[in-house]
DNA sequence: AACCACGTTTGTCCTGGACAAACCGAACTC
DNA sequence: GAGTTCGGTTTGTCCAGGACAAACGTGGTT
């Protein structure tokens, strides 16, 4: 069963690209610069990655999308990194408490179907906003913090992922395809590839009578404006995960805002834009599910 | 306007990956050999693109992926290149005749707003089978099609592709859940992203009482065992798109059908194992949407 | 018609050097 | 105290040109 088979326990360059998301060219130069990874290499000189250090630049990576640099990082032992990652989740101490562990442990375990069932039961029982507000997110957040522990990997995401969105896409679509006010238009920038937040958003909105179209994920400037244009919308809202890049989603959103006509409101979710309020202005910046609401009252009081 | 500025209308080589969805290795190679690509140099020594020469190697990239080979066609000029895009096109001869190619101008022109009514409203006067066999099937193949001639991209690939989602998730979530005979696991594998051939084949499943769990796209064979048998699922369903090398489809295929228990069923469609039935010992392979009708209908009879 | 051996094509990997953009912290201004 | 500007450092990406294994097509054989 656990026999050393060298190609179950060793990786090639571009096997470790794909699973760290660290391009080769960099795999590279941190060797050269900070002595890891040291693969060995096969019989045509090749590097290969032994499984542990391939674990490692996983914990690495994971710092990095929260922001480390790498100097500090790269030459650490699996304990430090260990701790890096610990001192990262929860910075404010202490898991929520009361959180329902039951679904987080359905990802976990590839309970692929339970999964399903539990989705659609606790969607029934709650209704769409509760659900989104009370299921959905924390679940969420539990997979990312998940994540970060190295708990769970991508293809326990993307179960995760398939499953709610398959259900939101449903309930969503169960709600009549409202003419209400405001016209919301949904999508992402095209470096960001998140798609749950956009489905959140939605599916908060639905049911309060807004009228919303999803562009999906990684739509470029030019035609997020042209669709908003064309399309009427009232409002644009932009979700950003929290591996996006906060410079760069300034930026994008400046941009946008220069390019859509005044009338039209812009509005931003995610983890990356959060507490930028200040950077960003002409733009609404929505915190959380709640703050949404709250932004989507002011809008019709605003418009009445 | 049309100001002929340099960055506007030349691309670094990062930037021609992401276009083009060649490897930067792949284009330095290809310009020390064949002599093509030939860009600019910027201040640094930097490659820089020209449009044209993209748009080149965007044509070059569809018949590639239409199973060309490189040194036919790196060296060829514009006309050339879209003499052979044409003959690949319809090689029987002619456009289906009568085709309503409405959609497809709403794709292109990202009229993303009335593509999705329209789609909405074709579902509610076809229902769901007639709607996927007759629109959305119809519609993938057009826009598949206007893809190999250069005339969508990227973004608009995209817009369709996601409002068809959202149709099609909202009316499978309409169904209850059924606990009917065969349970069939649908997924892709890990190289494979495309998820419209899921979502058609489990649109067609669902109205006939099949009880379906899609996995998503992108599943490593493991996952896809452990589902499968943890699931007690009858039938498992493989779809590949266009793209997809034929011989890592029959080798994936062969290794998955060794994994899985031999009461399992395991299906394969789409373009890249059509006519590959005989290489496929132990496996069904369905040509089209008819054809899973077809083999459903076998397996109830098959297990009465 | 299916299969195998052989030469060719083709993408990926290698080294080691270079540089620009991103980033940090300190000094400075409002 | 909050924000801005500015050097110095870090860091990812790019370059050249050589090498090789895997994928591919072809022609001969069963």
């Amino acid at each position: 069963m656990n026999a050393p088979n060298p190609s179950e326990t060793a990786f090639s360059i571009a096997a470790v690209e794909r699973d760290t998301g660290l391009a080769k060219d960099t795999l590279r130069v941190w060797e050269r610069r900070y002595g890891f990874p040291s693969p060995t290499r096969d019989a045509n000189g090749e590097r290969l990655y032994p499984a542990d250090q391939v674990e490692r630049l996983r914990m690495i990576r994971r710092l990095l999308d929260h922001g480390r640099r790498p100097a500090r990082i790269v030459g650490a032992s699996v304990e430090e990194l260990s701790a890096m990652l610990d001192a990262c989740l929860c910075p404010e101490g202490g898991t929520p408490a009361g959180r329902d562990d039951g679904l987080l442990q359905l990802v976990r375990l590839h309970r692929s179907v339970e999964l399903a069932a539990a989705l659609r039961q606790a969607l029934m029982k709650q209704g769409l906003q509760r659900f989104v507000a009370e299921t959905v997110a924390p679940l969420a957040a539990a997979v990312g913090e998940a994540w970060m522990r190295g708990e769970v990997d991508v293809p326990e995401e993307h179960l995760f992922t398939e499953q709610v969105q398959n259900v939101l896409r449903s309930a969503i679509g169960a709600h009549a395809a409202s003419e209400g006010r405001p016209r919301v238009l949904l999508t992402t920038f095209p470096e960001e590839e998140h798609v749950l937040g956009l489905l959140m958003a939605e599916a908060m909105l639905v049911p309060e009578g807004a009228s919303c179209l999803s562009l999906g994920t990684r739509t470029p400037l030019a035609d997020i404006r042209s669709a908003a244009v064309s399309g009427g919308f009232d409002i644009v809202g932009l979700s950003f995960s929290i591996a996006y890049p906060a410079r760069q989603a300034i930026e994008g959103l400046l941009e946008l805002r220069a390019l859509l006509p005044e009338e039209i409101a812009l509005w931003a979710g995610g983890a990356a834009v959060r507490d930028k309020q200040k950077r960003l202005p002409g733009i609404h910046v929505v915190g959380d599910l709640e703050d949404t609401m709250a932004a989507l009252l002011q809008w019709r009081r605003t418009h009445a």
